[in-house]
DNA sequence: ATAGATTCCCAAAACGTTTTGGAAAGTCAA
DNA sequence: TTGACTTTCCAAAACGTTTTGGGAATCTAT
């Protein structure tokens, strides 16, 4: 494949010099303007686009972001997270900044993964997703002093940017409303802690709990998977006083867990109470349509890149944390206690 | 940011010419073995990682490969695409080939992407996915050379690279076997026939209701989305005389249209008879639990990776087309037509 | 001892761009 | 006419790597 255009074969076949042309197509005052658009009717004509190799070893930046793809169970569904990511490339783009996906199998790997792509400058920021509470990737960063913004907080947050939504305050009204409603035995269904999201979930469920008074806290951490959700309402409701209300970590774990209450001859919504997190496309579509709550944003994924693009501007990191708060849908798993 | 390191700095510090340390990493056979390792040793020490973009300008190739990232909705459900992409990405990161996502929002976007991306020199390659019948896309990647494999095919499968499930099998075998069970009408929920796969989803039922005799051959076009199965199954069903068999082009279809059949207090398996494809994570939790079908290989995506990078080895296209199998999965929304 | 191989190394060019530090020509004021 | 500015352009360096085309020792065979 020989080069298709380069600024040498503009310059030649415009008479001038590389750099009259690249002045001309960075639109620089030092190059009069009816050369810039004779220069510019050229380039377009030959659809000429800069070889993106050379312009970033010359301008030493890369002008891509890399996002690191967790294939464990995590944070998202992969529908969510597919949906942000979209939404945080597109804003990128605008930026013309490439998104890079760096697949990676488990902690180990992820840890190298990031090594090299930081020692081969291959990207200039980058998004961590599935934070846990201690987050070794963001200590790598921090050290390494390369631009970053996590999706979802670690336990210390005040030293790196970062969005996410108030699962806590989320878990916080969804008992509270459930004890609201008659329901003395509200469980929890969790994912595992180390997981920041799944902590903070975890707390605002116990936070409305001591505030209840209730002492009975029935929990389960499983993978935030239906399969997860649906072994964790068996493991529940097979003890005597079963729990009158399931909270699930995930509207994956919630949708097992439906399915499982089914099994047991149990009706959510009459016989129990079920409500999830995330709002997945599916999540209205179960029987009964479940109840869940979501982040009460359109765009947490163009947040999330208008984040990284103030990072990459020099923003400071403690002026980008965005707490995001949560929005009830109730739908018909749940009901007042029996 | 400075360069920690470099060939520079490596040969400087060691004596050598920055020429001996390069070749001595990429192991060439005329350099002494013990300096080879004494360079490996002081490479491994700094961390050493060639700069991405020097390299990428010299060797004239970028080492990465791209994807456009369709935001409405198509052929994958999100989560069979997140999880090909990242087998996928897996597979290639083993021959250092960075997979990046570029979004799109519309059709004439996403020419423009592609053009922007060919000019630039930013992939070395280029997978296709959500493939049309007449895919403007494949055109102009043919016409630029540039290796790319599809998935999906089109209406000229032999003129490219693709992996494709055998979805006209799949429905027609699904078909047949509903006829088989005293099904005579059997009703097609079918996604726009612009995308081949649901062109050849269609396909395949129509050829088992031709084979069968049926001339009724109700079919509702929606959008692939649970939505989208809703309103076919409501339209579908509204008739007097309405279909005993739902046949959706998708599962998020049939998890839609499961839930339109329950409001008009239809249960599928008894009523009605309702399959999907692509077993989706949440088809196995659906109530009653969704009777579907799935490409009968678990490492599409890898696959996929394996076909790049033999075309980005000079591997001829027409050695490169796969067409996988497709597996019944039957569950409970299916039985005897009563 | 000497021609020819072999081994180990290196200087310099090249990839295509951006940026630095002017140079040439034109304009203006005096 | 001259000096100071402006305007418009350009040669050359630089980014960090790979690759070409040898060069200097050392070894081998006569």
């Amino acid at each position: 494949m020989l080069p298709v255009s380069s600024l040498k074969h503009l310059a030649q076949s415009l008479g001038l010099s590389i750099t009259t042309v690249s002045r001309a197509l960075d639109g620089y005052a030092d190059v009069a303007p009816t050369t810039r658009e004779r220069v510019r009717a050229a380039a377009q004509a030959i659809h000429y686009q800069p070889n993106s190799a050379a312009r970033s070893l010359r301008r030493r930046k890369v002008e891509a972001v890399a996002v690191t793809l967790p294939t464990e169970p995590g944070q998202f569904s992969p529908p969510t997270f597919l949906n942000m990511l979209a939404a945080c490339s597109q804003r990128l783009a605008e930026e013309s900044l490439d998104l890079m996906l760096l697949p990676t199998a488990g902690r180990a790997e992820e840890m190298e993964t990031y090594r090299r792509l930081l020692d081969g400058r291959r990207a200039d920021a980058v998004i961590v997703v599935r934070t846990r509470l201690d987050d070794e990737r963001v200590a790598l960063l921090r050290e390494r002093g390369i631009p970053f913004v996590t999706h979802g907080r670690t336990a210390r947050p005040n030293e790196h940017a970062f969005i996410d939504g108030d699962g806590e305050a989320g878990f916080r009204d969804a008992a509270r409303h459930l004890a609201s409603l008659g329901h003395r035995r509200i469980a929890h269904i969790a994912a595992p802690q180390d997981l920041t999201f799944a902590y903070l979930r975890r707390e605002g469920w116990l936070a409305a709990l001591a505030e209840a008074g209730f002492s009975d806290r029935p929990e389960y951490i499983a993978q935030p998977t239906e399969a997860g959700g649906y072994e964790a309402a068996r493991w529940l409701m097979q003890h005597d006083n079963p729990p009158t209300a399931l909270l699930c970590a995930t509207d994956s774990m919630a949708i097992g867990a439906l399915s499982a209450l089914k099994e047991m001859g149990l009706k959510a919504g009459r016989d129990i109470a079920l409500i999830g997190h995330d709002n997945l496309p599916s999540a209205a579509f179960t029987d009964p349509p479940l109840s869940t709550m979501e982040i009460a944003a359109p765009d947490v994924g163009r947040q999330l890149a208008e984040m990284l693009i103030a990072r990459l501007g020099g923003r400071d990191s403690r002026e980008l944390q965005t707490i995001l708060p949560v929005r009830q849908v109730p739908r018909t798993t749940h009901g007042p206690a029996n």
